[in-house]
DNA sequence: GCCACCCCGATTGTCGACAATTCCACAGGG
DNA sequence: CCCTGTGGAATTGTCGACAATCGGGGTGGC
């Protein structure tokens, strides 16, 4: 059944590439032909991404790709930060040489990138801390239930990254969260990721007042 | 539709109750058979399961209850400990005064219940207290989450209720997060859900020293 | 002009059949 | 005696067709 998780994959992918956007409808036989294969594969993943919250499905009326507010978004990203320190703190027992080595260098690159305004290089080497982090954890039930949630808070993680000043503000949160993570301080990398997250939160519960739709 | 949703819960609901054990085959046809359904829905029921992470699935291989070793359900709790804290700080924040009694109430059965040594009746104020503590945290995110991680442990979950000595135990940590949550205080709500769940994850660690099977 | 109703197109839900794959048992040779 | 290759049964993967259901548009009545 390597299909069925293939399209899964690659209707996932499109989702948080935008190519659907929220609200969009997701029609079954639209889909049938443009990854080329049966109803059935596309309906198995259309079940599989409601059950991850990406997509609504409901009784004869189809799936849509699936709207998130503010104040879900909130709530996502609260439990990513009850997560995300979790696998700091197991990061920080777990890493390697290799592993501080390779931090040390994201931390370096990122402070080249706020020095060189070039923002996006900064969103990625962002990604790349995290998963980095989630994968020398060796905490595997956190770190797919974290993917699940930047999954689908991921259009207002876009927003976020496109703040101004954003960069600069989080920049010193994320060294203190290598440098915790370096030093093999558990309590210390759960620390400084809880208060980076706390900023994420605070932001849009900002947003949440302003009334800002997605 | 209502027939697939139908199908995963009673599904869920028998690899719960233990009639399909850890490692127990689910054969599409047998399933159909037991549920009178057809394989459609049977196959949807599988897929969402899988993804739930109750069932596993391999490619032409059919599908099986998930076996989850000790290690993993260390893992799971300490994603509980953290999702658990923050429905109880969310509880203390939100709960009404109706809440307040009704947690109190609990408070005093389980107390009753431990000097009685009805093991079963405190087995089940234990899960109808965390119940109402996500109801009332007012945070459907970490609570869908929540109860996720404990279907996946619930075997064992269920082999630590009939560890001797463990109501006792676990009864003052119990009032404690009561205390906190109808006091109103989310920071001693949290902790003490912390420490409640710490003994959990302290007490399996131990059997993964022990070599503990399931 | 406005509202309720009904019919029709579009889409999903369900089922059965066929193809593809895997596992197990068994036979044969080294 | 063990290892390997082959056959068949069991099970899953995929597809197409038909039935069920919903929403929208048009029609008729008031």
């Amino acid at each position: 059944m390597a299909i069925h998780e293939l399209i899964t994959g690659r209707l996932r992918a499109d989702i948080l590439d935008g190519v659907f956007a929220p609200g969009a409808r997701l029609v079954e036989l639209q889909l049938t032909e443009r990854y080329g294969v049966g109803r059935a594969a596309v309906r198995s993943a259309l079940v599989e991404l409601d059950s991850e919250g990406l997509v609504e499905r409901s009784a004869n009326r189809g799936a849509t790709v699936r709207r998130v507010p503010v104040v879900e978004a909130i709530q996502l990203n609260e439990a990513r930060q009850a997560l995300e320190s979790l696998i700091a703190a197991c990061a920080a027992t777990n890493a390697t040489e290799a592993d501080r080595h390779e931090l040390l260098a994201i931390g370096t690159k990122m402070r080249l990138a706020v020095e060189a305004e070039s923002f996006s290089d900064y969103s990625d080497l962002n990604r790349r801390l995290h998963r980095r982090l989630r994968e020398m954890s060796g905490h595997p039930i956190a770190s797919e239930l974290v993917a699940n949630l930047r999954a689908r808070s991921s259009h207002h993680q876009f927003r976020l990254a496109l703040l101004p000043g954003r960069a600069t503000e989080s920049l010193p949160q994320h060294e203190r969260i290598i440098a915790a993570v370096v030093s093999g301080d558990p309590d210390a990398a759960r620390g400084a990721m809880w208060e980076h997250l706390e900023s994420v939160v605070e932001t849009l519960r900002h947003w949440q007042d302003l009334g800002v739709e997605i």
